[in-house]
DNA sequence: CTGAAAGCGCTTACAG
DNA sequence: CTGAAAGCGCTTACAG
């Protein structure tokens, strides 16, 4: 009937479509009472037909609006960041405030649409505050910590240790530790892992993430893998190279996925509670806001547990 | 030094601190030349110590802003809607386009926030469009579609005939289909199977989602469960049984995990290419904003594929 | 029941 | 190099 328009309607395009005056669209489109039942429905109609949906700017500029947190998280097909997110989004819609998400890629657009942002990748990301001065911004677990940034720690020492006493004390001699640096080794959650093999006096061969099973020193006997996805896909290989785990191969993952709870056998791993994470970094994103400027960087640190299950 | 301020510092703040005009703000924030550098330093250690950053609704209403694109999923912490979210997410970022995103709980907010929704829950939710009268809306796989609305919709008939054909070959004869609804047999996905059960002569039984195999009919050699992990929880119980799958029992889960293949037995399992769903959602929001006013609301199909693997 | 005016916070020409 | 003016789309008092 019409052609489509070039621009969005605006509401000045209504008013003039149904011969009145902006208040009186307003008052129609917001049910508001003191119109006329016909002149309501003369505007609607024309809204209708117009396709006219309010701008947010315009909006936004004259009413009290929902913050909106940005969220950039790593790739949300791991579960690992699904239940991050979920997390997130739970607290956030108690709050009221929205929620903009981006994967690590799409960083640095959420600037333009945030009041701030937290950040949680697992890899380094484009920095989503260039050209955005003054935007509060909160790292989750940072591989390189941008510096007088607040941020959530994850503290892993002591389930490390956990770990690999559990692991030491079922008989594992040659243990292998997988991770995502070039050299292995450069991660903390592998450094962490490392300490607690040499505290112990046993040396860790370090391989990398992808390193198949079949690739590793002929001997090892326990793997930590880089997350819980990898230690799926490791105790796959294992399965079908007909190695027994526990007995001769005992796996640990990282991550805590309620997945790993379905799986044969039971993947034993490092978890962190992701509902506490949220809320940790939640609470910075408000204390940043109200602290005054120059005050130190807030930091919250969550601690790592280990959850021994079947496949160690 | 100085007190939280009661409202966020606007660009007139930061002119009357550094005694200069908004366009001189404007100018030192955006880095624009032809300003003197003492004078742009001045502006900058204002707004730093007012926290300023700019509105964007200020900037919204001036300059062409990002779309933004609101996404309603089911629980996150599945890995299935967040393999959806992924490639919306990167499809939208390819675009441009911002996502606000919320669970099912958090959609009425979203309109506030969003020029469009895409809504896939699995489940029914409360309506993104109250009070955002003509806000394009696109259901995918809706539980109960919106009369009027355009959609995604999931075709599983070829599917899900395939699935029973591969059970009945195999020889399972007392099948049960596992549903969400009361009594179970009302979802789409579950009357598919059940067809394509008495197609070929066989009546399945009927038990709802959450039934343990301890409580299915004695006999039962065969369970279509309601998805991949309700599938994954089932393989675990039976593993814990001492049943052997798929020798004794056959299992089925429905969306197409990518994990699915990693767990023993790998699942077998209905799928659907979650990107190319993305794909057409966002097409039709596209298509919904360009279609003009009382246009029939466009459709989408997108078929599963039945993918056997080691479970049945 | 309806409309003219003011103003939200910002940027973009245009003057000086 | 810096500032006064106009205007983006909307809502909220205030008049009539």
């Amino acid at each position: 009937m019409s052609a489509p328009p070039a621009r969005a309607a605006t509401i000045v395009d209504v008013a003039r479509a149904a011969g009145v005056s902006r208040q009186t669209v307003t008052r129609a489109l917001h049910d508001m009472p003191g119109i006329n039942p016909a002149t309501r429905e003369r505007v609607l109609a024309a809204a209708r037909e117009l396709r006219y949906h309010p701008s947010r700017f315009g909006r936004g500029l004259v009413k009290p609006a929902a913050r909106t947190l940005g969220l950039v998280v790593g790739d949300l097909a791991n579960p690992y960041y699904g239940e991050l997110a979920s997390a997130v989004l739970g607290l956030a819609a108690a709050r009221g405030w929205h929620v903009v998400m981006a994967e690590a890629a799409g960083a640095p657009g959420l600037a333009a649409g945030a009041d701030a942002v937290i950040a949680f990748t697992g890899t380094e990301f484009p920095d989503p505050a260039v050209g955005a001065p003054n935007l509060p911004v909160v790292e989750v677990d940072p591989p390189r910590p941008h510096p007088g940034r607040a941020r959530v720690v994850f503290e892993r020492t002591a389930a490390s240790a956990q770990a690999v006493e559990h692991l030491l004390a079922r008989g594992s001699r040659r243990p292998v530790v997988l991770d995502v640096t070039t050299p292995p080794g450069g991660s903390s959650r592998a450094a962490a892992f490392v300490a607690a093999f040499r505290t112990r006096g046993v040396e860790p061969h370090l391989a990398h993430r992808t390193s198949a099973f079949s690739h590793l020193p002929a001997g090892t006997d326990a793997v930590v893998a880089h997350n819980d996805l990898d230690g799926f896909r490791l105790l796959r290989e294992l399965h079908e190279a007909r190695r027994a785990v526990p007995r001769e191969v005992r796996v640990v993952g990282v991550d805590g996925l309620a997945v790993g709870d379905f799986c044969t056998p039971r993947l034993s791993t490092l978890a962190i509670d992701l509902a506490e994470v949220a809320r940790a970094a939640l609470d910075l994103v408000l204390e940043l806001t109200e602290a005054p400027a120059g005050a130190p960087p807030p930091v919250r640190v969550v601690e790592h547990v280990f959850r021994a299950r079947e496949s160690t």
